[in-house]
DNA sequence: GACCAGGCACATC
DNA sequence: GATGTGCATGGT
């Protein structure tokens, strides 16, 4: 990151300018927390319209709680989530999600209410094929924690307009962003930010930008020095 | 037909 | 610690 304090206060007036230009998402889109769970491990590197579709999916069959994924053939499971994408590995990963909460709550996701947050981040880590992203969108989304989630529209957006370069290590930008925006309620604001950061990076900031009429088409924040 | 999408694990240097 | 690669579908 840039300047700390200049890195902040420019992180403070993204999220300003996009909750003006976009208002609030209402994600996660989902039923259950659980359901916020298992589209957080298809949502890897995946078009979210092809991950609804794996979902309805497990829907259709029933099978949208841990027991139920469980009991399912690894085959079977692998040709519901088929239209995410890289379907062997996730449902190779949904079932050690499972197995996990399972054996950690029973899957009573409630029973995390007393668990610290960076010691749920920890164990969430430890679960195969959960990483930093998928562990806080489970914990932003499904649980309520205030955690930010940084992803890969939340780099670009930094890189393009000079706040970060967008290569630092995922932690060290989360980090940043929590700092910027804590405060009593924060994880409504993180939970804003981040969906709106997605939303600015499918219409306009992608791969090859398209800015006009961007909220943020002339934004350059202040170097703070 | 190339590129892209709400990553992660693993190998290698 | 940085960098490269496999994993796979469906939309643009």
């Amino acid at each position: 990151m840039r300047g700390a304090a200049a890195g902040r206060s420019a992180i403070r007036e993204l999220a300003r300018r996009l909750d003006r230009a976009f208002g609030p998402q209402g994600w996660w889109p989902a039923k259950t927390p659980f359901e916020v769970m298992v589209g957080a491990v298809l949502t890897q590197n995946a078009n979210w319209k092809n991950v609804e579709r794996a979902i309805s999916n497990l829907e259709a069959a029933g099978s949208l709680d841990p027991e139920a994924i469980l009991a399912l053939s690894p085959g079977r499971l692998a040709r519901l989530v088929r239209p995410a994408g890289y379907f062997r590995v996730k449902s190779r990963r949904l079932r050690e999600l499972c197995r996990w909460l399972l054996e950690r709550c029973g899957g009573r996701l409630e029973e995390f209410g007393r668990v610290p947050t960076p010691d749920l981040r920890e164990e969430l880590l430890s679960v195969h094929g959960v990483g930093p992203e998928t562990a806080d969108s489970i914990l932003l989304y499904a649980l309520g924690r205030p955690v930010f989630v940084v992803d890969a529209y939340t780099r670009r957006v930094l890189s393009r307009h000079g706040v970060a370069r967008g290569d630092e290590p995922y932690d060290e930008i989360r980090a940043e962003f929590e700092r910027a925006l804590a405060g009593p309620g924060c994880e409504r604001r993180f939970n804003e930010l981040h969906a709106q950061l997605v939303e600015l990076g499918k219409r306009f900031c992608r791969p090859t930008p398209s800015c006009r009429g961007c909220p943020l088409e002339t934004w350059r924040p202040a170097s703070g020095r």
